[in-house]
DNA sequence: CATGAATGAGACTTCATTCAT
DNA sequence: AATGAATGAAGTCTCATTCAT
């Protein structure tokens, strides 16, 4: 490790070490000393900077998240259309997720250690992503309603089902170790949804019923 | 031979308790004596029936979707007709989680746990249960299709994707703390699915590239 | 370490090992594996019977004080008067503390570790033989007032001195590191304080021994 | 060379920081760091003046018997006679540990350390005061012999029964939570003693008075 | 079969001390 | 001289698993 002169820096190096350990080993299996080890430092160093095992683990997400919001927000940013935007979504989603195809499955350990344990700021550190995924994805709804793309939907449920359906299909991509291309999937998803499955006939059965349903959401 | 059947049925007393035990203090923080204690009986005795905290995991979660996959097949068997039998799997679904409420964070642990553990029996396990989900939602997909409710879609691309559609409410169900009721997203969910979101006059204009993304699939 | 039958010796057998290894290397310095080594068992084991080495640390005194008691309350027992029960106090001291001397040190160490911790357990120990040598010694000086040797002097006030000043010639003596025989230093105690309470009349019987006992000092 | 002066004296701040410290949470449980954030300084720079915590250690205890013992020193010196000279002593005492009741359990982890450590200086320490003690015991009982008031006591056992008294009811008090008020047991100390010492000619003049102190005790 | 006493590898964490700046 | 970041030895305690009874 390279002489480091501000504890900031310090800090992400370690988290960036520890990120590595934690991907490879998991985290309950990953020990103090591993991480201390391979950042090349002694392991009281890491205690100067987190209290404990936990606070590092939760260090390593809130570092990953944080990269993931920034990367989707400047590219949403750069888009000019709601369309654009939402393609911009999809593939932050689908490259974060590529480029660390190797630690995916610690997202899910962060997800079971958040629901376990006392510490609040785990689950606190989840919903501030996934509020941030909802509300972007909310205010894209409408605009893509408002622009006539879309018929009449409860935005906010919309928006929290699209949340859901991103990360399920990351899910169902991790557990079946990953063995199809992302994009794929997310693109195949993205022409269900947007073109739905109805053919004219059946459409136009329940054309109201449905409609009524849509735009109630979850309510 | 009397003594076989109560093995049997002790065995499954111990996978009861300790489902409870895991489902309330998670898999890690559990202990062996925790569940001996639990089923009232001495910790050496759960080693007679399973060889390491690891296979009672797996046994756990072997109960517990065996019953799942049951109810699913029983509700299925008993429907006339797809779309009956459609909404069979989706109730089932919910039921079944909604009345395991609280021991559905064991499952991201179980998730998370097959991910790392060397034992292939953890990943066999959960896909053996995806692919029964997969093949029934492929079976009965090609049935609309064939009787004219759905457009022409590649059915396995579609069943793959509501599966992990599926498992994504869940997810956000259960990172939501659970704070609302699981069969309004799955029948929005649904809604969205069977409606289609695009407008009359948008979907004029992109039908054709659409459906022959979906009749492709993810292949 | 023998084969032990009951949990009760066992427990027993472990306090012994660490009263010996505490009184060897102190409280501080001794570690668990010391104490396990030494009793030939395992270092897991004596959590088995112990909560913590605190809780070691107590027992161990309690098995200290709860002997010395012992001792003290059956030579009290067998002696028939006060005279002679006053004598078979200050031999169950010497003797004890003698035949413990490099044992002592620890007597310190706990006293000290008793105002520092937060279990009230060590001062309430503490207290509870520092109350029974005080209720003896109060109802012993009771009837050495009434039975004429005494003066008529606060018991109470006296049985509390006398046990002070007892804990002050061990203190001195542990912190001379034993260079005086302990059982001088009691007789002269003895000589001077029971010359200031005898009464007249058996002032003047004792007057000669004592004034020579008192000129000659501990030598 | 006001640098020297000012070493010196930041030093004895040190000690000062230290001392509260050391009493408040005692020797083991205060960190080095605990003292150098009380002093508002670095870590580092206690050890630009104490090798080891340990050295700070005994540089408290010394400051504390140092000034203890010019105490007494400075008193006995301006007391004229014997009688006012143990006087002074007595009161110096009761007015030293009073004044730092808070500091008292110091003192007995300052012994048991003492016992324990390889440091000879700390035993050192301790005898030095000690030794002066017992040599000012040792002249003011000889001259109380000679003067009359006293019967003839062998001066150098006196003075050390006296000194290990003292420690004695020290220790009780603290042990007790220091629950009375010291100067009574210190006098009712005295009484008991003073009238067993008196010689013939003193006592019958004080007779009255010590008879109605012992009767009353410490009360 | 059932038990639970025994085990010991190994985890996290602490903190006195060092030393480069 | 003063600092505080870095260190790593060492400590207590846990707990899955074994095995003699």
């Amino acid at each position: 490790m390279p002489a480091i002169v501000d504890k900031a820096a310090k800090r992400r190096e370690i988290v960036r070490y520890a990120a590595d350990m934690f991907a490879i080993t998991g985290y309950h299996e990953t020990k103090m000393q591993d991480i201390a080890t391979a950042a090349d430092i002694g392991k009281g160093t890491i205690y100067e900077y987190f209290r404990t095992k936990e606070e590092l683990f939760l260090a390593v997400y809130d570092a990953w998240m944080s990269e993931y919001e920034h990367v989707i927000r400047t590219r949403v940013e750069a888009a000019t259309d709601a369309l654009t935007k939402v393609e911009a979504i999809r593939d932050s989603a689908v490259e974060f997720y590529e480029s660390r195809a190797n630690q995916a499955p610690l997202l899910l350990e962060f997800w079971a250690h958040a629901l376990r344990t006392d510490n609040p700021a785990f689950l606190e550190r989840i919903n501030s992503t996934r509020t941030f995924l909802r509300e972007l994805g909310e205010r894209l709804t409408q605009e893509l309603v408002d622009a006539g793309w879309f018929s009449k939907v409860d935005s906010e449920s919309f928006a929290w089902l699209e949340a859901g359906i991103s990360d399920g299909i990351f899910l169902s991509w991790v557990l079946d170790k990953r063995s199809f291309p992302l994009d794929k999937a997310y693109t195949f998803r993205q022409s269900i949804i947007g073109l739905g499955l109805l053919s004219e006939q059946a459409r136009a059965a329940m054309q109201t019923k449905l409609a009524s349903k849509i735009a109630a959401g979850m309510s």
